[in-house]
DNA sequence: AGACTTTTAAATGTCTGACAAATGAAATTA
DNA sequence: TAATTTCATTTGTCAGACATTTAAAAGTCT
């Protein structure tokens, strides 16, 4: 492993970068212990603290993990879905929050990743994904539920369904999916007479889902798709009405 | 933005997230500059080292740029969807070759994912899009390419489909799918026969998208998938026949 | 006055050296 | 043998210093 003398980025990042291209390529392998800071140093001719964040780039990365005392070290980690999920949720939500991505474009987005996953979930669907399905759907017409409540309701009812796919790369990328447009939902008020559609189309979707019926699923997942946009629209002429009688 | 004295984490994790926290309630805009390492230091009552670990961090996540000189420090960076792509890329390849994944799984979720742009693609298309597509094919088919070569093409010709769609998002989601496939799709050696396969195949697929005829696409989609697995489990199976012969 | 050059202050990038804290192995003792 | 202590190693943190970059501000010339 060895860097550009001649480049012009930060010596972190590029000992950061021969330290992750050797774990991509397999040169570094899952649980293998770094050499220590010290020696790290001496190999890239630099300090300490230039290795030090070095490494913490790769942790920030999950790509590491670090153990202090006698025998410690870096090592390399192997990523978990989990941890991987929450990298794909956090970028996921600042890249809707950060790029003015219209409402339509992430719903499309979604309802389509959503729709992949329906026919798969249809077919494997297990008694407990049916069963947290119910139970949110339950839950979300309880009167007097907040729209934050409402929506995380939401989220937990559709990462069942995706989840009921039985395929954890699935599952992963549609976490981002899912999760990201939250932020964007909880910006709609729920009336009484939207949640009670939504919540219908929701019941609609689980029945279809224990009668593996994909056409059914995916006709009230485009349903869904369709009133989510209407109701976003809704809002968002409001606020406009607003806006123009406030000026 | 304070940190926790009782926690047991490092105090550059600690601060690393109160920042990246203030930065996805939005309580730091896009562009703002964040406080000198010095005035960091000072604040958080820790060291500069200390503080610039915790910035590394971060910058290793895009969410924060760097700028030396004066008026220069941290800025809040906007994440680019290229951005994006890569981390994506990177996670979804390290989840897959950590994690053994079955190729079938893998597989899968990819042409799930795909169907779901499809239809889109089938819409939207621009000429664009469809140039690119019948070029990789053409390129598919001459003789004498590398199975490396042939794979890189096959990740073109598939991102141009899903590019098709006009939607970023699912562009970003994507790209972790079929770009992390693509390690495993190399260990498959292609025969003419099946490349005669796969670009007649690319052809029905490219034909279908002219053609809008969303029902045509998603019948060869699944041919291919399936045709990809089969053709995994072949190498497959002789791998095991080579091993059980040298054993 | 306007355009060009020089100076300067502020900020990040890097290094050195040091100490604290954790941790498991080895040595010691009951 | 089992429990305890010692010890070396390694990461975590700090303080202070210097190098480098950068853009604004001051100065100079036409």
């Amino acid at each position: 492993m060895k860097i550009d003398p001649k480049s012009k980025a930060d010596l972190s990042a590029q000992i950061a970068k021969a330290i992750r291209d050797a774990i991509i390529s397999g040169d570094l392998i899952v649980d293998e212990r770094l050499p220590s800071e010290a020696e790290l140093a001496d190999q890239f001719d630099v300090s300490r603290p230039t290795v030090r964040e070095a490494l913490k780039r790769l942790a920030a990365q999950s790509l590491i993990r670090t153990q202090r005392g006698a025998f410690g070290g870096a090592f390399v980690n192997r990523i978990a879905f989990e941890d991987a999920y929450g990298q794909q949720i956090t970028t996921s939500t600042l890249l809707l929050s950060m790029n003015d991505v219209s409402f339509d474009v992430a719903c499309e987005a979604r309802f389509a990743l959503e729709r992949a996953c329906a026919p798969i979930s249809a077919m494997r669907r297990s008694a407990d994904h049916l069963a947290t399905m119910r139970a949110e759907i339950h839950r979300q017409s309880q009167p007097g539920l907040t729209d934050e409540a409402f929506c995380a309701s939401d989220v937990a009812f559709h990462r069942a369904l995706v989840d009921g796919a039985g395929n954890p790369v699935l599952s992963y990328q549609l976490a981002g999916a899912i999760e990201a447009i939250e932020p964007l939902m909880n910006m709609i008020t729920f009336s009484a007479r939207s949640r009670e559609v939504i919540v219908s189309l929701h019941t609609e979707i689980a029945d279809a889902i224990e009668a593996r019926d994909t056409r059914r699923v995916d006709e009230a997942l485009s349903e869904l798709e369709a009133y989510s946009k209407k109701l976003a629209h809704e809002v968002a002429s409001q606020r406009k009405d607003k806006t123009s009688t406030n000026t």
